[in-house]
DNA sequence: AAATCGGGGTG
DNA sequence: CACCCAGATTT
């Protein structure tokens, strides 16, 4: 932390003056905070799982999702015996999948390279698969009380605000970085990073900061400007694409054809019905039976509208027309990657929202 | 540095 | 609808 050079510079001194007091914030998130399940919880399994699931995602969405594995999974080592698939049902309807293989692996690595017991130093912890900075920073500091901040969303938009700092450049993160290092104290690390963050999700917020009821307005350099929501800039982006998928429901006596998705692609390792993408805006009967039979390599009998979904994702957005299909009876299916499952088990095999959407249409 | 990866919430 | 979010990983 010490200066090689045995003198400060300007900038420097301007980032020494603009330490957070820690105390002030730890005592306003003792008093404000939500009632999160999170809260009081040491076993650094649990907390661990709680930041996975938190990427990305908000805290209303993750408690039940938390509770329901918990009370599945108590151990790190129920973890690592599960398989994959059962994991990804109680994922299932969560996004972002990768996370659930990605904890998969790391349990097994700490079931069998470490006696199941959550490494406490950040060079072990930090080569974890779906651990990166934020999530080791948190583990260390929240279960472990080590000093090290977390810098996630919410911390990005508190400090920019705080500090006046309107680009959130590389340089400017270590800026960042190290007024948190000098601001983090030793007693309860955990709370300080918490707090931040709590302050990020209730008072500090992307759109219409509650500046009046922040507990640190009077010494934040946004807050004293005519217009903290400004900060950071907000980087704007493009429309997503759109697409056009036809999706086939094809039972044959109550059973479904669905086909599992390749592990390393989008929503890898859940299942979906047979779909197809196709750029064609003309919908006829004809079509879709033609590309139907084309793209799954069977001979469609008769088809009949089924349903329409529509469903966003954060890079594209789909439009999924559904169609009854009848095959002949001899038809039977096709290569390795199609099965055919029972209707009523259909809830054994994990599915992304928009087959939920289908499936609750028919 | 930029793209990728789900889903939900807000204004 | 546009934009944002308690990020990690790959390119």
């Amino acid at each position: 932390m010490g200066n090689p050079k045995n003198k400060t510079t300007a900038k420097e001194d301007c980032i020494v003056q603009s330490i957070l007091q820690a105390q002030d914030l730890i005592k306003w998130y003792d008093k404000e905070k939500r009632d999160l399940a999170f809260r009081d919880i040491q076993d650094p399994y649990k907390i661990w799982l709680s930041e996975i699931m938190l990427q990305q995602t908000k805290v209303d969405t993750v408690i039940p999702y938390f509770q329901k594995w918990i009370k599945k999974y108590p151990t790190i080592k129920d973890v690592a015996k599960a398989e994959i698939t059962d994991l990804l049902i109680s994922w299932e309807g969560l996004g972002y999948y990768r996370r659930c293989h990605n904890f998969h692996k790391a349990s097994k690595i700490i079931s069998q390279e470490h006696g199941g017991q959550i490494p406490t130093s950040w060079d072990i912890l930090i080569k974890l698969p779906g651990i990166g900075e934020y999530t080791a920073a948190a583990v260390l500091s929240i279960a472990f009380g080590k000093k090290f901040p977390v810098l996630d969303g919410n911390v990005k938009r508190v400090m920019s605000r705080f500090l006046g700092i309107k680009v959130l450049s590389v340089n400017n993160l270590k800026k960042i970085k190290k007024v948190l290092n000098l601001s983090i104290p030793a007693k309860n690390p955990g709370d300080f990073n918490q707090s931040i963050m709590e302050l990020g999700a209730l008072i500090c917020s992307p759109r219409k900061p509650k500046c009046f009821k922040c507990p640190i307005s009077s010494i934040c350099k946004a807050a004293l400007s005519s217009n903290p929501e400004s900060y950071p800039k907000k980087t704007k982006k493009g429309k997503v694409p759109h697409f056009t998928l036809i999706s086939c429901i094809l039972k044959k006596d109550n059973l479904f054809l669905i086909h599992k998705r390749e592990k390393n692609m989008m929503l890898g390792g859940l299942w979906e019905l047979p779909n197809v993408k196709v750029e064609n805006k003309l919908l006829t009967k004809p079509f879709i039976k033609k590309t139907l039979e084309k793209e799954l390599k069977i001979k469609v009998k008769n088809i009949s509208n089924s349903c329409t979904v529509k469903h966003s994702y954060s890079h594209f957005s789909v439009t999924m027309h559904c169609f009854n299909c009848e095959i002949s009876n001899s038809e039977i299916i096709l290569d390795d990657n199609y099965n055919w499952i029972l209707k009523k088990d259909i809830s054994k095999y994990p599915f992304s929202k928009v087959h939920h959407k289908i499936f609750n249409s028919l």
